[in-house]
DNA sequence: TTAATATTACGACATATTGTCGTGCCACCT
DNA sequence: AGGTGGCACGACAATATGTCGTAATATTAA
């Protein structure tokens, strides 16, 4: 089963956990509206309870204020978004997209070697 | 600009535009609804006008039916959502998806080696 | 310990998106 | 003129998304 595709709201939030690792609610908020007026607490709560249904936020009850962390890596939801997108579109099968972006010259030569040591094993 | 992530009914169009090539309105719903009671043409024409406004679809009026084929090829499509995918997650690269992938054995070694050659230019 | 403060969980909405219908209008064919 | 099919689009239900408000609980400061 595919994770589902997350709205830009909770990308936010799974940005920021991404990049940090672990962090409070009130972490979350002042980063994600630093200079709102009125910062809405409920809203990064609500978020933040959507993506644990979703399976994509752990928290951590074990100290005071509650903790969240990914539990899942941005590689794996990559990864897993692409695999929905070749299913979707090009059964299953990277080979069409990939030829399409080299075709037009969409990846660099730096991107290009990347890949191919990738895929030598 | 990229090009908006379609909804499923409109996905479902398309589909059958990129296998036909021109179909009428007519016939698309008959491949969509085959064996629905009550089939509505207002669905069929109200999906193609949505997707002409996004401009993946283009009709031709010339003739007394209007007959309606991709403004975009599905490759086209289908590389401009890995861009996209790719611009939101990992910074425009292809390489954390896809080394995902391979650590992850999701990649068939017939896969491989076709994404190789192609990266060989 | 108690009052103030912060945190949490979640109901409630406003908006936007998606999936469907229905209807009125138009063109063509008897 | 009447019938048939096609077309454009308003309308709306269902759902998804973004945001608040608040009551209950936990924590901190006095």
């Amino acid at each position: 089963m595919t994770i589902q595709s997350l709205p830009n709201s909770e990308l936010a939030v799974m940005e920021l956990l991404w990049r940090k690792g672990r962090l409070t609610a009130r972490q979350i908020l002042d980063q994600l509206y630093p200079d709102v007026a009125r910062p809405q607490h409920g809203t990064v709560q609500r978020l933040l309870q959507r993506l644990r249904g979703k399976g994509l936020v752990v928290r951590d009850r074990s100290r005071g204020v509650n903790v969240f962390s990914p539990a899942i890596s941005r590689e794996t939801y990559a990864s897993d978004q692409l695999e929905s997108l070749a299913n979707r579109l090009t059964r299953g099968s990277l080979v069409p997209m990939i030829t399409r972006l080299v075709e037009d010259n969409k990846l660099s030569r730096a991107e290009i070697d990347k890949l191919r040591r990738i895929l030598e094993e």
